[in-house]
DNA sequence: CAGTGGTCTAGACCACACT
DNA sequence: GTGTGGTCTAGACCACTGC
């Protein structure tokens, strides 16, 4: 039952051969046990996770160095306490913070109350990763990988132009139905049907000028700024799963950013 | 000497009038306590506070929940804790990760290798606050405050064009000798001359085509793509203290964000 | 009511920095 | 060595949720 309880004192007590800086307070091993069982799908996005006193007597430590790892994973955003409920694995679906990633916001009326948007599918199709995607999805060139182009609108305005790229393995059968058909956002949507989890993500961000076919589908005249967004998503252990270029309109919306 | 413990069970013992939903935990009590004394110039920025030991003493609460409340302002940016030799003050001085609020890197190159800007002050003058900058910056329209226009370029590229506001009372003669001779980021002279610490922006960002007097400075066409970025950033307390716009080259430099 | 996470305490020991 | 933050423990009690 119990897996080893790996006290911080093992640490290179014996073959301490050659550069082994490696140090990890036991609550580090626990965040990385804990971040096993995530991965392996032990407890799916949504579930509840054991108790602290569950978890503390299955590792063999006291609850507080439970509590520790959990505090960080909560932390990343990757487990949710409820207090008098229970610790939940984070999810794209109910989360009252839907659409996380997701930074444009209206100019005008309160964030939020625009509801989610409209969404066109114009493709959908498997293709050899050229060699850019590759790069950023850490694939060969020539891998499969399913290439979607879409349009978000907000209260029929079309706003937002993206391309996403996924690993074919990983998403075998997505189709334009299911892109478009879902109810919530698109990362729920993986969740559900693919199993991936999107955990962070990062992206690079320029003003370019919008070109004829991408004025068309904006609807906004040739030569536009608009911001560019370049994001990669990764799901646990920095694994990147998704490529996404985005144009933003920024004539009624904005990007917003914390800083902090 | 020592303040006054105010445990958690004092909460709304008596006079529970109205509305009084407060309670707060203890830590979040000392977190208080600890952020009036940062406010109050107690401690300055990249000095030591004291010792979680002599805090725990002096606030009558065990080390551990001064520990959880020194934690929380370490996670917010305020203070920096460094093992073996203390707590400090933040500061934009030696701060290692100097320029933290600055997203724009190079497209290529290692991060942080192309060295601090080279900055141009165009204009530093005292007006009177527009109803936007009066809004932004928590003012009355008419208020006192100060302008700053400035470049900034990176290996002689002019990369940056932007217009400061800051509140006339807090800076008192600001010059632009200082804007322009000051070695370091522009928020640690903040704290070093008027004793402003900034500690959290906001920031919208959206994508504009250059004007003539803008092109020029710039060194770019008429009419190109341009990242527009507006900054209110805040000291303590959510004080807004300054309001940035910013006119941002992304060809060879990007807006990178980091989503989690 | 029982079970969950949240707070607080007190003490022991470890890792690191300075002197 | 001394003092600092960092880790770990064990136990008590509080606050919230749902039966």
């Amino acid at each position: 039952m119990a897996s080893s309880p790996a006290f911080q004192t093992d640490n290179g007590s014996a073959a301490m051969d050659a550069a082994t800086p490696a140090f990890s307070p036991l609550y580090q091993q626990i965040k990385g046990l804990i971040l096993q069982s995530l991965q392996g799908g032990e407890w799916k996005p949504g579930e509840s996770i054991p108790s602290e006193m569950d978890l503390a007597a299955r590792f063999r430590v006291s609850q507080g160095t439970v509590r520790k790892a959990i505090d960080e994973l909560a932390a990343e955003n990757l487990l949710v306490r409820r207090q008098g409920k229970g610790t939940f694995v984070a999810t794209h679906s109910e989360q009252h913070v839907q659409y996380r990633f997701l930074k444009l916001v209206p100019d005008i009326g309160d964030q939020g109350s625009e509801g989610p948007a409209e969404r066109s599918v114009l493709e959908c199709k498997r293709l050899r990763a050229s060699a850019d995607v590759a790069r950023a999805l850490a694939l060969r060139s020539g891998d499969a990988v399913v290439q979607v182009r879409r349009t978000l609108a907000f209260g029929g305005m079309p706003t937002i132009l993206e391309d996403l790229w996924l690993p074919g393995n990983a998403f075998k059968g997505l189709t334009s139905e299911q892109m478009a058909g879902y109810h919530g956002p698109t990362y729920a949507m993986f969740e559900v049907e693919f199993g991936v989890r999107m955990v962070r993500a990062e992206e690079k961000i320029r003003a370019v000028a919008a070109d004829a076919a991408q004025a068309t589908l904006l609807q906004v005249a040739q030569g536009t700024p608009l911001l560019s967004v370049e994001r990669v998503a990764y799901t646990y252990n920095d694994v990147p799963m998704e490529l996404r270029r985005g144009l933003y309109r920024t004539d009624t919306h904005h990007y917003r950013n914390a800083l902090s």
